[in-house]
DNA sequence: TCAGATATCAAACGTATGTTTTAAACAATT
DNA sequence: AATTGTTTAAAACATACGTTTGATATCTGA
């Protein structure tokens, strides 16, 4: 697959239709009518309607694990380390790198953080196994972080405390207008990501940094 | 639509289907073979695919919220009384009756729980807009209880707040079994929806009882 | 300049979907 | 026993989907 101008305008076109709809309920004649190019061309550069959506996901996540792994060195973290950092300096550094990344139209983080919402929700089984093998060490060096940051939780509660707090990302990023729309709450308007990010960093550090449940393994 | 034998398997084999894989990714087709009826047995009971789907949210919701609402009623307890209940309070009322709520078949918190997750990211607009006007009182009321216990918060973080924790609680209750897959981990075997719970509450209260970010209006 | 690769286009293919139809079987009531 | 309303059954309907085709246009490099 080679770069041309109908490449990006199909990926654009998807990214944005993907995250408004979801993955079955946008077809390729809406994506390649928004993008303008004919039907046939996402068969022709991508192969498939699955390979599309995996491209859509590549485009983004590529230079966020880079980003984010380089920002893991640069700062010479270490496992073991933890007293060296603490846990608001991870987020702090993974939400940075989030908020870097640049974006073909505005508002691309919260519509991406849309998608990844939808790929762990929705059980798109090619999606979940592609994401998996392509940025399973980025997510790994994050869960080791966040082990050497929480020595006093058990393996279990750590466990469930970490998937709490993917969720908490993933969603409250990915549904903010759903909600907004439910509660009617016009103080809101500025809910720019920037904004959401910066009060969910202390939310999610509170709730890891909790009291155990669990008794620890003397 | 009556109350027939045939209603219930639909609905049955509906929720479980609908949980596993998703809305749209389920045809009628699969669900009356799977319950053993008719094809054109959901169209005549029900009216539509749509119909079906807020069919199958009713049997749970209603009685769901019937009990939520009883069990504010009988604590007795009002807004602007904050220093006589506490946050764990409120969240061990719902995620009680949760447990409380009969299910046909085991599993069926999580399963129900996971339909919830869907309905909430993906954007079933017949579904959003039925979910609120039928269930928005239950809704109110929990803001209400919440607001009531955290007076320290501006709206705008309070806001964001509830936010993340009604996110956490869809997104980490549909998504126990896909993780407990993932993780093959036989110490986290037993993650039963009760065990996941027990570990939530606190996770959830110390994220709300953070410190606040944003200064309080004076 | 002109072949050869690359990209676009309109049209069609096969399949699966939600829904409707028509007829038959069943149940309950008169 | 006949009639009515209700439920099942099989088939067909129209539509939308992802994908493929074959012809045409466009670009590229020698």
């Amino acid at each position: 697959m080679s770069h041309s101008e109908t490449v990006d305008r199909i990926l654009d076109a998807a990214e944005l239709l993907f995250a408004e709809k979801g993955f079955t309920e946008t077809s390729l004649r809406m994506i390649t009518s928004k993008a303008k190019v004919n039907l046939a061309a996402v068969n022709y550069h991508f192969g498939s309607k699955n390979a599309l959506i995996q491209a859509v996901f590549s485009r983004f996540l590529d230079p966020l694990s880079h980003m984010m792994e380089q920002g893991i060195r640069e700062l010479g973290w270490r496992t073991g380390q933890a007293d060296h950092f603490e846990l608001e300096d991870i987020f702090r550094l993974y939400t940075q790198s989030l908020l870097k990344i640049p974006t073909r139209h505005k508002n691309g983080i919260s519509n991406f953080m849309r998608l990844l919402g939808l790929a762990y929700s929705q059980s798109q089984g090619h999606l979940r196994k592609y994401l998996e093998q392509e940025y399973s060490r980025a997510l790994v060096s994050f869960m080791r972080l966040i082990k050497a940051c929480t020595p006093e939780l058990t393996p279990e509660e750590r466990f469930w405390r970490i998937q709490f707090t993917l969720g908490t990302i993933a969603f409250s990023m990915s549904s903010i207008q759903p909600l907004t729309e439910i509660l009617e709450n016009s103080a809101n308007a500025q809910a720019k990501p920037e904004r959401v990010v910066e009060l969910l960093v202390p939310y999610l550090v509170a709730g890891l940094k909790a009291k155990p449940v669990l008794p620890p393994k003397v």
